[in-house]
DNA sequence: TTTGGTGCAAAATTTTTGCAGGCTA
DNA sequence: TAGCCTGCAAAAATTTTGCACCAAA
C-alpha cells in the first residue's frame, strides 16, 4: 500500500487537488479493507481511530471525491445504506475485473464473486440497442450455504 | 388492470390486510406507469391528483408493504433516489421475466431489457458456492445512442 | 501568499414513528 | 364493534452547506 499511497497522491495532483491528512487516511480506511462495504459512518469511526479531531462533513466530501476520481466505489446493496469499497481498479488482488455481490436474504451476509460473463451480454446490446456499456454492476439475491444448511428453504 | 386490482384485493385479503382506497390508489398508480421508476415522492404527488388528503407517511408504508408482497420492485439507480415499479410478477408484459436497466451516464435516461443470460451463472454459483439464488439485479452503466450521437465519447 | 480544504454547526432531505381518530371487515 | 389503517406532526437519520480558520503548494 505504500506504493499504492504514492499513485493516489499522484492522482490528486494531477488534478489539481491536495493531499491532505484526511484525505490520505480516508482512502487508507478503504485500501486496507479490500471487499468490505463501509457506509460513511462506518468509514468515520475507523478514521477516528487514528484521528478524532475529523469531521464527519470531511468524510462525506472526501468519499464523493473519491469517487468521482474512480478511487472507490459506491454501492447500494439494498438494506437502505449508501456503501463504498475500495476501486476496483487500486485493489491489486482484484486485478482490475469485475466482481459482483452475493447478498444472503437471511443473515445478510455478503460474498463477493467475478465473473465476466456479461461481456458477450454487452457487445449483443451495444449491436442491438446502440448503448455503449461502460461499468456494470450486479447483485444476485439468494441464501448462502451456512443458512440452508440451518433451515430447509 | 381491473382484472389486476381484483388480484390485488385478493392478496391484501389472503395477508390479513385490508383493502383500503389509499392502498389501492397507489398500486394503481405504479400500475399504470409499467417501466417507471418512481421515487416515493413522485408517488406521493401523482396519488394525490386523485387523493389530495393522502399523507406521506401512508405513501411510505405502503410501498414498503407492496414491496413485501412483492407486488412492486425497490430499485436503487444510483441516483440516491430510492425507486419503486410495479412488481415483475403483476406486469402482463413482462410475463414474470425478469428485466434489467442500462443507465445513461450522460443524459440519466433508464432503459430496460430482459435477459435470462444470468441462469447459466446461477446455476454455477450454486454448484461452486453453495449459494442458492433466488433473484438478480442488473445494471449496466454507460452511454446511450442519443448521447453518442451528440458526442465523442 | 494564495487557494483550496477542514471542522463545526445549522440546514436540508428523506424516512420513520406516535397517537388520536376513521374506516374496513 | 374491534382492530387495522390513516393523517398529521414530530422525531430520526442521513447528507449537504455556510463560514471562519487552517494548511498545502
Amino acid at each position: 500500500m505504500p506504493e499504492n499511497q504514492e499513485q493516489f497522491k499522484k492522482i490528486l495532483k494531477q488534478n489539481g487537488l491536495k493531499v491532505t491528512t484526511q484525505r490520505v487516511a480516508i482512502l487508507e480506511v478503504l485500501n486496507c479493507r479490500p471487499g468490505k462495504h463501509l457506509t460513511a459512518e462506518e468509514i468515520y469511526d475507523y478514521v477516528k481511530i487514528k484521528y478524532p479531531e475529523i469531521g464527519l462533513a470531511t468524510v462525506y466530501r472526501t468519499i464523493q471525491l473519491l469517487s468521482e476520481l474512480g478511487l472507490i466505489d459506491k454501492l447500494n446493496l439494498g438494506d437502505g445504506y449508501v456503501r463504498y469499497e475500495i476501486g476496483r481498479k487500486n485493489a491489486e488482488e482484484t486485478n482490475g475485473h469485475h466482481h459482483h455481490h452475493l447478498i444472503c436474504l437471511d443473515c445478510g451476509s455478503i460474498y463477493a464473486f467475478q465473473d465476466d460473463l456479461l461481456e458477450t451480454l454487452e457487445e449483443r446490446i451495444k449491436e442491438t440497442m446502440g448503448f455503449a456499456v461502460k461499468d456494470h454492476e450486479v447483485k444476485l439475491y439468494g441464501y448462502c450455504s451456512k443458512c440452508r444448511g440451518n433451515e430447509s428453504i
